[in-house]
DNA sequence: CTTTATTGATTGTGAATGACAACTTTATGC
DNA sequence: GCATAAAGTTGTCATTCACAATCAATAAAG
């Protein structure tokens, strides 16, 4: 733990309070969220599918399970089937995935990484370390694997709750 | 700290592993930010002002800062003037805010909260903290304060980086 | 004073997101 | 075979957010 870990500040913000939200979990995860989303897409502009958290995993799941299903993807992602089909049509267009017909059932597709897509995959592999390098470079090194531990415990029962 | 705090099991989901992003932070804030902003505009929708983290932020800094500007409302959001200016127009067309001139800058605004907007307030008050117990139950009651020390520690860091 | 620059706020516009309903095609269960 | 469920697509709609341009008022500079 980092040595000033016992105090608990209040948090002023340009001189004011916060109300109900100075304690509330979902104020400083929102907060977070658009501030990391933003930085993240800053660094992923000058990629043909940049922008939106949903590409940058579809591309990753792709390039790691050939013959992956749309559907399995909107289960990572959170997302219904229509947002995840166009996030795929976008890859597609990108020239980063392919589309085939799963051979065992002819409702669904089995996605295929390209060339092209796997040098993309590996940029972005780059770029998402780059980022939890530099960006969260805030977080004391002493406190990472805490903070890392919370969020996926946090992450894992949020899922649970939800399906 | 809860007994099960030094495990760090792989996350998996679906049977699919995800990648570089089993590590990075930025993919368990994005994921529990759009589950818990979920949450909350279900809990809000029947409000008049539901929908969006700003409208009920901005509302509670009018409630407790009588006469606060605009501009003082988008720092705190991080938003820049013309969001902010929307915002303060859907919550001046549901009758929760009224806007005058400030008496010492005719540029600027001086908001005031209506007794129509002071009950919303309470209310989202009481949402937010309902939420906070309930939604949030999965976070283990010995990990909250470690987890909200470290959740505001970041924000204050990141704030610092953002300005 | 008068000119210039800065600040507070509004309007317009465009891109992107995400959710929901309706529909087509294929599998599955009875 | 027939009804039901599942995989994907299309259409639509409401929101969101950012950027540029504009207007009015203040502050600063000469």
């Amino acid at each position: 733990m980092a040595d000033d870990s016992e105090d608990d500040p209040e948090i002023i913000i340009g001189g004011l309070q916060i109300d109900v939200l100075e304690g509330a979990f979902s104020w400083y995860i929102r907060s977070l969220d658009s501030v990391v989303s933003a930085d993240l897409d800053r660094r992923m502009a000058h990629l043909s599918i940049a922008q939106g958290k949903g590409r940058i995993t579809a591309l990753l799941l792709v390039d790691d399970y050939p013959g992956i299903r749309p559907s399995q993807i909107a289960d990572v992602l959170m997302r219904d089937r229509p947002a995840t089909g166009r996030i795929v049509d976008r890859l597609v267009q990108a020239g980063a995935v392919r589309r085939e017909t799963a051979p065992d059932d002819l409702r669904a597709q089995a996605l295929f990484i390209t060339p092209t897509g796997h040098r993309l995959a590996d940029e972005i592999r780059d770029i998402v370390r780059a980022q939890e390098a530099e960006f969260f470079d805030f977080i004391p090194e002493a406190d990472r694997d805490q903070f890392m531990r919370m969020l996926k415990r946090a992450y894992l029962n949020m899922r649970k709750k939800w399906d």
